[in-house]
DNA sequence: CATGAATGAGGCTTCATTCAT
DNA sequence: AATGAATGAAGCCTCATTCAT
């Protein structure tokens, strides 16, 4: 059976969420899992092979997931539109990553992790792209590409995150709309205060 | 000597941002800070308890010194505006504890860490509270307050976080200016778009 | 077949003798001998019952062949002679065994190991009648059997044990006519030194 | 105290000989010498340095008492007759350590064990240049160095390890007389015999 | 017979914390 | 106050052995 691993993966996933990756014992994983400790070595290394692997297989299956549903898309502005609708929503049923990412991929400035490094740049550089590609076809502001694309995903997934605390109905739509129009039209009342500042 | 404790704090703080604090031992710090194992304990009670009090002075120091910035500035968005600045320049030259927060504050679910939250949440409300009064003033658009101050703390926070990938002259100025356009005026040309939306 | 226990057989000695008994794990055994983890416990019932079977089997071996080679022999000088020439041959080509028995067997002074005292003696013991015979058979000289057969194999195996590190050829002819002429006639020119010291 | 460092060192020597070294876990060493666990790591970095020390310690020590003792005596064959009289006690009286090179050292062929090689060869190269000496001067038969060297060792060690069985009184004595009969003039009657094999 | 996935006891090593100096 | 030697709980990982296929 190999829905053993994928036993592991999701309980370590959570676990690891929860209290973090370095509180977590191969134990507890292995309880969650209910497989034995031992059974955990044959699917895994190592604890930290876990890790790569839940870091590396979420944020590739998000960044597919979300190219699927831009790839149809006209246009940069309604491609950036679905990108910000779709990790919202995905960081939000996939919180136990969503922070997982946050603590072990921004959370880090370890040499060791070059790994988190290229993990995340993968993705930034995607939404990098539309980017320079919405301001070269004129949708966009001309902006530093690299800046705004960190700046959405650091509020996309800060808000993801902090929305556990208001699991009210309809919180992601609002919540959604909220970051659609912060992103696409600014905050403030009067363009021209910000435009000729 | 009190110099001693603040030695250790400082040590602390960027083996922490560096290595995470699961992974840094007292041992270290108390070389890094130059005093004995023991007399770490002389001055914190627990390894944790280090952390908590890295945290909140952090975010205290933090929030304090913006207060000041923008106590005397007319306005919810020129407000807004010296705290986007105030916020980057502070994470920007103090990653180590933009890194810490990250990883041990939004990184963790675990109940224990109440804390956390409370330590989040005060420097959030902060914003919120800017935001709120823009609102009623007028001078900012009626979104989600709450929203809005998390996806501000996260835009700047992350970009604050991703520099040190690009150490360059200027920077952070450029930085900024992108994260002010970016926050006031959205990021299409045309406002239409986003408004009729 | 039982081809397979011999298979098995073969790779533990090889195995054990270079990296320990206790290094050595079931599952490099039974790589190197071709069958599954499984079949190693359907021929052995641990283990340690394996060993046991190397050591008593690998010393009844030479023990027998050197007792075919001396029956005939007329003398104990020349029957100790044929047992120097055979257990250097025989460790010479069975290095590994040799070893194995070296660590094993001389290594122990575990009372679980009493089977090793068994094995042990039962050797020596066959040196020491060679000895006694020849004593009283007034061929050689009154010394202590039990010291001289312990002697004898200490000086032979150890010798066979250090030849890997002269692997040139007519190695083995030389060592073993160094062996004969310091065994029967002494290390030095003048007898009477020796003899009246 | 560094004491401890010794009872350590005591505690474990008696037990890997017992057991030998891979049978032997820190913990049991550590109840011996009564320390902590903990402490056992104060003093060797891993349990694989403490084997190494107590290997090369152990074989210094004899080759440096053993040099003393034959540094002023006068003749090849008179040192000789002292080696073999002092590693023979030497070997009786550290049965353990005696023991711990016979299994670790001659035991090996581990690459990884160099060491092993290392150690051993330093008391054997001793041995060889006594024995090149003697030939020189025409007090020793010409016989192949190296081989007789370790010819030596190997009976001496041999017999010492094997006296734990006869723990009579006077034991030694006998013993080593009989090794000085069998190395210095052989264990013929006839002398003749040998000579004009 | 043959296999290898599964298991958990147990080993080595680390580290937060204590305490005698 | 300052230190670092001492400790043992706890974690990661290995491996002999079992058992269902």
């Amino acid at each position: 059976m190999d829905a053993k691993r994928e036993r592991i993966k999701k309980a370590a996933l959570e676990i690891f969420s929860s209290q973090g990756y370095a509180n977590t014992t191969v134990q507890q994983i292995a309880e969650r899992a209910r497989v034995g400790k031992g059974t955990f070595y044959i699917y895994f290394a190592t604890k930290e092979e876990l890790l790569t692997d839940l870091l590396i297989e979420g944020l590739t299956n998000m960044g597919q997931h979300i190219e699927r549903k831009i790839r149809t898309l006209q246009g940069s502005a309604a491609k950036l539109r679905a990108i910000v609708r779709e990790q919202l929503r995905y960081f939000y049923e996939h919180q136990s990553l969503c922070r997982l990412i946050t603590r072990e991929v921004w959370g880090h400035s370890d040499q060791s992790s070059s790994l988190a490094q290229r993990v995340r740049s993968s993705y930034i550089r995607m939404l990098q792209e539309v980017v320079e590609k919405g301001i070269k076809d004129g949708e966009l502001r001309s902006l530093d590409p690299q800046t705004v694309a960190t700046a959405l995903y650091g509020m996309v997934s800060m808000v993801a995150l902090s929305m556990k605390d208001l699991p009210s109905d309809g919180a992601i739509e609002r919540a959604e709309m909220t970051l659609q129009e912060l992103l696409f039209s600014g905050i403030t009342t009067s363009r021209m205060v910000a435009v000729e500042a």
